[in-house]
RNA sequence: GCCGCGUUCGUCUAGUGGUUAGGACGCUGGCCUCUCACGCCGGUAACACGGGUUCGAAUCCCGUACGCGGUACCA
């Protein structure tokens, strides 16, 4: 089905075409019962950034984007959106994949398997978003600009005294034409600009939601291609929905706000809509976003923490959802064949790790025999293969072979027991700090071996005025659980990142409790301080 | 600040005008039992507030409050 360019008659009021026509009348709430679907296959996709640890929401949305794809007999993508050169890697994106594989979410195209609508990695694509951008440049839809950061920055200062919204003043688009052409052709640095209408409003419809309206005075002209030539997310993600064929785009909410220039994108482009479903966000228990400042993100944590990977994903089958008989448990296979989008909940959902503990729990009592949970162990942390990385560290500290238990304990086991007071020694506060400085110190740490742990605590025994016996005390107890233990370095080394990086945490929720809370003022001093003393003299 | 999106037990949720507002986690009392755990039985606790519409609103409409998100040459 072809549609013509969708623009609503209304001046200034453009409406992002859906398939079917609109109902007459005021836009209803949808209802939950099933809607009616687009004709012709159905193709969802997940398109993470590969910055930093392989984050649980992004399991959460390759689940429901996988499980809508899958009712309908439609394909799931996997697209890597690399466009931010600064941020992006390559072991992050591994580990993007190792997360969904582990997690048990298997797609249909991808940079690794490939597909009809390849490459699935943006910065592979870079020719076909100049291609774009050039037709949004020749038809006045977008235009550069070069503008430097120091007058952006004036002009949103400027409009945020004023209590406008900070937005683009359009400055380079009124300059003239051939003049422009020129600088660019001389290679001036430049940003590529959209352009957004000054009046009237956006109105797009979102499956969940019913219509979402924005007024385009509070949309910036947002910036299409960078200076170094990359497109933006909003470009390249039209760009690649479209010619990917995706239908429906199902994603956190985070986006309603930048939907406004997807849809102008869009409109630029002559091309069709998907349909749009904001799904809600995973919230801590504070109920803000999810964030590893607050709870375990890393899907990798899960993993290393003895979870199940088909307990994670049932979890995360809940928030926001329920299966349409109500059942707590379920497979992968029964979530896909009962799935319904339109019973998805608005309401973020809280991410309640006893809630997870108690299903996990229930997995491995019910559903796996006494073989299959060995072999899980095994295929977790008990393993030859962490006994003998082990042994060189306990070799010359046995007696028997019975002492080998004990002594690395500490490697398999979940919550720590330790006295607090023990913990916090005898300057709490000091002892707090140390451990979030080196909490931030490791959050950058790569890779993570003794060496790098070691180097670490030294740049910070200097950095500190400490000495290293001092220092290291209450990571001793906060990593080992015991004042005397193997030698920390390589215990973070056997434990992982996660693993380590989370008994840091818990030390400091343990000294929270004990009255030494690092918050408020206290912790923005010691964050400007971290950032000032060890940052800044990277 | 501005814009947007939300709001049923502490948490996950059922509920689509008429229900004693149901289930699950947690917490808690009991049973089972060599301990613990599991399991079983019971308890605790919610429609944010105010106006409408209606014979009747958790359910529909409007406002307020609160929460969250966005406001980048990050995604």
């Amino acid at each position: 089905m072809h549609l013509p360019h969708p623009r609503d008659p209304r001046a200034g009021v453009s409406v992002a075409r859906f398939w079917q026509s609109r109902p007459a009348g005021p836009f209803l709430k949808p209802s939950r019962r099933a809607r009616p679907m687009r004709p012709g296959p159905v193709v969802t996709r997940i398109a993470p950034s590969p910055t930093g640890d392989p984050h649980i929401g992004t399991v959460f949305m390759a689940l429901f984007n996988l499980a809508f794809a899958r009712r309908h007999g439609g394909k799931f993508i996997l697209r890597i959106e690399d466009t931010d050169q600064g941020r992006s890697t390559r072991e992050s994106e591994e580990a993007i994949f190792a997360a969904l594989r582990w997690a048990g979410i298997p797609w249909d195209e991808g940079p690794d398997k490939g597909g009809p609508h390849g490459p699935y990695r943006q910065s592979e694509r870079l020719p076909i978003y100049e291609k774009h951008v050039q037709r949004l440049v020749d038809s006045g839809k977008a235009y550069p600009c070069f503008c430097d950061a120091a007058r952006l920055k004036a002009l949103r200062e400027e409009q945020l005294a004023n209590k406008q919204d900070p937005r683009y003043d359009g400055h380079c688009r009124h300059l003239d034409r051939s003049d422009t052409m020129h600088r660019v052709a001389t290679g001036e640095p430049h940003v590529i600009r959209l352009v957004v209408p000054d009046e009237g409003e956006c109105v797009v419809p979102d499956r969940l939601r019913g219509e979402i309206r924005i007024a385009w005075s509070t949309v910036d002209h947002q910036i299409l291609r960078k200076t170094d030539g990359f497109p933006t997310y909003h470009l390249a993600n039209v760009v690649d929905d479209h010619l990917m064929g995706v239908t429906h785009v199902i994603r956190g909410e985070e986006w309603i706000s930048s939907l406004p220039k997807h849809v102008l994108l869009y409109e630029g482009f002559g091309w069709e809509c998907p349909e749009f479903i904001h799904m809600p966000l995973l919230r801590n228990p504070d109920k803000s976003k999810l964030s590893k400042r607050k709870n375990p993100t890393s899907v990798t944590w899960y993993r290393e923490a003895g979870y199940l990977p088909e307990a994670v994903l049932n979890y995360l089958g809940m928030m926001g959802y329920t299966l349409p008989d109500g059942r707590e448990m379920f497979t992968l296979d029964e979530f896909i064949e009962s799935f319904e989008i339109d019973r998805v909940v608005l309401g973020g959902p809280v991410f309640d790790l006893a809630k997870l503990n108690w299903l996990n729990g229930r997995y491995l009592r019910e559903s796996l025999t006494p073989a299959q949970i060995l072999e899980r162990l095994h295929g977790w942390r008990l393993n030859d293969d962490l006994l003998l990385r082990a042994l060189p560290l306990t070799q010359k500290r046995l007696t028997t072979l019975a002492d080998f238990v004990p002594m690395t304990a500490f490697l398999l086991r979940g919550a720590l027991d330790y006295n607090t007071a023990e913990l916090a020694g005898s300057d709490g506060p000091r002892t707090a700090r140390w451990l979030r400085i080196a909490l931030w110190q490791m959050e950058q740490l790569r890779p993570f071996t003794a060496t790098s742990v070691r180097a670490l605590f030294e740049d910070m025994v200097e950095r500190e005025g400490a000495n290293l016996r001092e220092l290291l005390a209450p990571f001793f107890l906060a990593v080992t659980g015991a004042k005397v233990s193997l030698p920390l370095f390589d215990s973070c080394e056997l434990l992982g990142a996660d693993l380590t990086r989370r008994r840091l945490h818990e030390g400091l929720e343990r000294l929270a409790a004990a009255g030494h809370e690092l918050k408020g003022k206290t912790l923005k001093a010691l964050e400007e301080d971290y950032r000032r003393r060890y940052v800044e003299t990277r």
